[in-house]
DNA sequence: GTCTATATCCCGATAGAC
DNA sequence: GTCTATCGGGATATAGAC
């Protein structure tokens, strides 16, 4: 093996999508471009073609792994909690945390367009974040699955709003850095929801 | 008066802001050119540039045009309501559904990478929408003013929330039309914020 | 001051050679 | 699998007509 560097390198694949995700972290996905991407590889502008077939494509291989990220740190933020509904709140803190840490990889997310169900393994890494939640809200409301599911679902998309309040400098003037500004709301956010829990219930 | 019509048509500026309202509807945000705006407007490409400094520019006076209504909607939807907090429910399930019925304006407000800093009208317009969900908080936190901020932060974060979800297909198979299904999720999130609004209180 | 014509540059995508 | 060549389109700057 060891092919010569130029022509078939053999993992183009994975150069690709490192490549990319480098370049949306430093100019964010509007402004990434499918031909900068194969300059800073050293290969042709058809080459990515045959790994991928479109820009949007790469786009959504690179979306993928960055939902697995935030997956993994909102599992990380809940770790260790004393009870679920701590857990609950550690992991929404966790989202916030990582959207202002990575705010690119958050706008290729949610802001570059990209259709979810054109492009299966990205809805799955979406629908596994969500997971992390449902199982801390099963052991909060109890034999009610529908309940678990749309407190989950409250809670992620609260999660979410915070860190897009945050990203768009709407959390206005307050004291300390915005993020911790972002990080008190959402858990502030979080903790009311878990009070009024008893609206998502079924019965 | 009367400019003949084809030069100096006296007008370019609200023509090309309706016929971009128009694509955008048509082909949403992602799809939208300044170079097609100029030919349904029956001008060369250069001449936009007489009005706006660019192809964002005029994305941005388009956006203004859609929060504008969108207040209007959460407005109209609080109006009439027995108490704030029903006041405050219907405004979110205006959110919501305005998001429904137009998809593609959600798209451009918060999906198009559109930077509301770079541009104070949209900014300006956007936090109207809070306005309304305050003038309402401030009634059921009475003397509390930072916590009626933060309550109607966290209720417009929530509707915002599962517009996003409702018009990403991600709100699951359930019974009824997603809209509906959207629209009562939101109101139960609502009620659940407002049951748990100690949280969000300043002492 | 408003618009046309033109020209440049960049990008996404495809066809065919190696 | 990759390259070269090429097409079509769009954003934007400039020069000049009115």
């Amino acid at each position: 093996m060891a092919e010569t560097a130029s022509y078939h390198h053999g993992d183009l694949r994975r150069v690709l999508v490192e490549t990319a995700a480098t370049l949306i972290s430093e100019h964010g996905p509007q402004h990434f471009s499918l031909a900068e991407v194969s300059r800073r590889a050293g290969v042709s502008v058809a080459a990515p073609y045959r790994h991928f077939a479109n820009r949007e494509a790469l786009v959504a291989a690179v979306a993928a792994g960055i939902y697995a990220r935030v997956t993994e740190a909102m599992a990380a933020g809940a770790a260790g909690a004393a009870t679920p509904a701590d857990a609950l709140v550690g992991a929404a803190e966790a989202y916030v945390r990582y959207a202002a840490e990575h705010p690119q990889h958050y706008e290729l997310l949610f802001r570059s367009g990209l259709d979810k169900h054109a492009h299966p393994e990205v809805l799955n890494a979406a629908l596994q974040g969500l997971a992390v939640l449902r199982s801390h809200t099963q052991q909060i409301l109890r034999d009610d699955v529908e309940g678990a599911e749309r407190l989950a679902t409250a809670l992620a998309i609260t999660a979410q709003g915070y860190a897009t309040l945050l990203l768009d400098g709407l959390l206005g003037p307050q004291p300390g850095p915005a993020e911790r500004s972002a990080v008190e709301a959402v858990a502030a956010a979080a903790r009311a929801l878990l009070t009024g829990r008893r609206h998502f219930a079924s019965s």
